[in-house]
DNA sequence: GATGAATGAGCTTTCATTCAT
DNA sequence: TATGAATGAAAGCTCATTCAT
């Protein structure tokens, strides 16, 4: 019975259950108070099983970012390949950015708001995956530009002040639920809505 | 010799020489990571000595948080009591928010990037002196409001939400050293000129 | 050489080796000076080594006081189920106890002379197997009340009594091995004749 | 104020505040757990002062059992001075032994019970004041031998049996609080009498 | 694939003790 | 007489990792 569940959970692989565990436990308890053996417990193998799927302990949380970033990529492509007009469109991807975050406050937390200078260029927002999901962004401001519809051509300028903005509301609803917030949804909108009033041309 | 280099230092305080290794060390790997023999370590002092001066490793962060809420809240409540326009002093004290956070990026990761449910209540931004910082932002929006210059007269939203803008730009700047940002004075300042020109009524 | 004699050594099995040792430990040192690095040294395997049998150290206490309670408990529950006539089976039964002690000098320590609050309940001489104990010498006084062989009714003081005198003798003989005592064997009878003769009927 | 108290309990002697801090922590906690610095605590001095009374950790305990030795032998030669018939004397004797331990848990478990190796000879019985008492006992037994009291003529074996008796029902009183025993002080006689009406001649 | 056993390094913390003041 | 500052050693325990099976 232990057994046959066991085998059920193989058809989803051994690796994914070990990124959901991780991602949990990465967030629940940092990423150094996680341990491999609280993970390889959490899904009922054995520590060293582990390392059957991974090399270390730091790449399991490459793979973790590595998967948060294509996800958020892929969510804000969609976006950029309607035909809405400019600015309906960046408006739309800021919300979905702090939407995803929200969502996924593990991934988030994980890839965005933790530091891991042990991940040597894998955590920036710019490798790979990563890159995909700034450039979604970039490409949003620069249609705007490009449209004569913001108060500045400046496209990385406008990009970087965009994607603090709502990296900023990300991570504070993400990492102080306490905090007595307004409610969240009208406080996302207000927050996009200061954004892009704040950068378009009058 | 080793002995007058420490005598030297001693003016200074061993406290104060913890509280700044710690620091940085909180910085460089996490509050986890850090150990207290690696603090010991550092001002070559044994791992016991600490204990005569910190009753747990989380004290010392306690005091490292307190330290820097109580900072921060000086500077802000200074500019809360100068003469100027209600949107003037709004502004300088949003810019006075990220040149702070820039200006002790040890600091303001250990305190208000990192959670640290550790610290029961201390961590979050709205406890003794952290309270006074948000208090302050607050305070300087609610002059806004009653003299008519914002969109909104929702206080605890529009506070918010400007708290959201500087925490993002702030917590990029310090957490992503390596990132191509365009120059960060230029930046920042954009980015406070988005949140003031996306608040104010026209 | 080092690998064949440690594999020799696993047929007795590693667990039972640690409880060789902090028994060994516990009696010389004392329960808090014997530490998890001591036993591990002595078994010549590293400390971690010993919480892959054993949860914490003080679950190793409990171990060896209840293997102590059984092995003595079998030993009084044979005397009880043989013929001889009542007042012989429980003279032998003190005698039998008492005999276990010295054989056992680190176990009834251990077991019965030191204070362990740390193990709640499970020390005490009426846990478990300790009830066994303590049960086999009651029955046994019990016999003789129902037979009315002894100068009182009541079975608890009477039971209480005699275990008063065969842990007096037991412990004195075992943690005083300095002591100038009379020839061992001819105390410890000596103290069952003058329990018996005190208790019983004239 | 605060200097006030303490000046005031210098009178009775900054050594006798340690003894008695000392005592109730070695057996609240055993020898080992209690710290110099626990002690130094619960007197209000610093762990320094300590050092000025005792030259380590083991002579505190020493001087512990002395104290304790010398109290009990005091009390035991009194009643050897009494005029009462040598049984009686030999009966109170034991009683007043039982009596001390039950009133004094602390020096009793101290002195007979934990076993200190570290105190080469004094922890005995027989060093110094230890072997007073064990005298008084002997030498009670040796009046009712030459009485004709008794059922055998051997001295020391019938006072080690004495002694092995009460010192078993105080052991296990002191050690064991949370035993059911039966009424304590019946308990303490019905042990008097099955020793005394064991040992004596019919 | 998966595991059980093992380890060495590391952790936070407490200790007895020393010593300059 | 008393202390405050300091330390080296050691405590119990957990960790990431390895490897024979």
């Amino acid at each position: 019975m232990g057994v046959q569940e066991r085998r059920a959970r193989q058809k989803k692989g051994v690796r994914e259950e070990i990124l959901d565990a991780a991602r949990t436990l990465f967030v629940k308890e940092g990423f150094e108070s996680a341990s491999i053996r609280k993970i390889a417990e959490k899904i009922e193998y054995s520590p060293g099983t582990i390392y059957l799927y991974f090399r270390d302990k730091s790449e399991i949380l490459e793979s973790i970012c590595e998967e948060t970033f294509s996800r958020l990529a892929r969510k804000l492509e969609g976006i950029n390949q309607d035909p809405s007009p400019p600015l309906d469109r960046l408006r739309r991807g800021l919300r979905v950015y702090v939407d995803f975050a929200v969502e996924n406050p593990h991934h988030y937390i994980v890839t965005f708001v933790q530091g891991h200078p042990e991940i040597v260029g894998a955590n920036s927002i710019y490798c790979s995956a990563g890159g995909n999901c700034f450039n979604s962004l970039r490409t949003g401001v620069g249609r705007c530009v490009e449209a004569g519809l913001l108060n500045s051509q400046d496209v990385d300028e406008a990009a970087q002040a965009l994607w603090a903005g709502i990296h900023g509301i990300s991570s504070l609803l993400v990492t102080h639920p306490g905090f007595p917030f307004v409610e969240p949804n009208r406080l996302i909108d207000r927050v996009v809505d200061i954004l892009i009033e704040g950068i378009r041309k009058r």
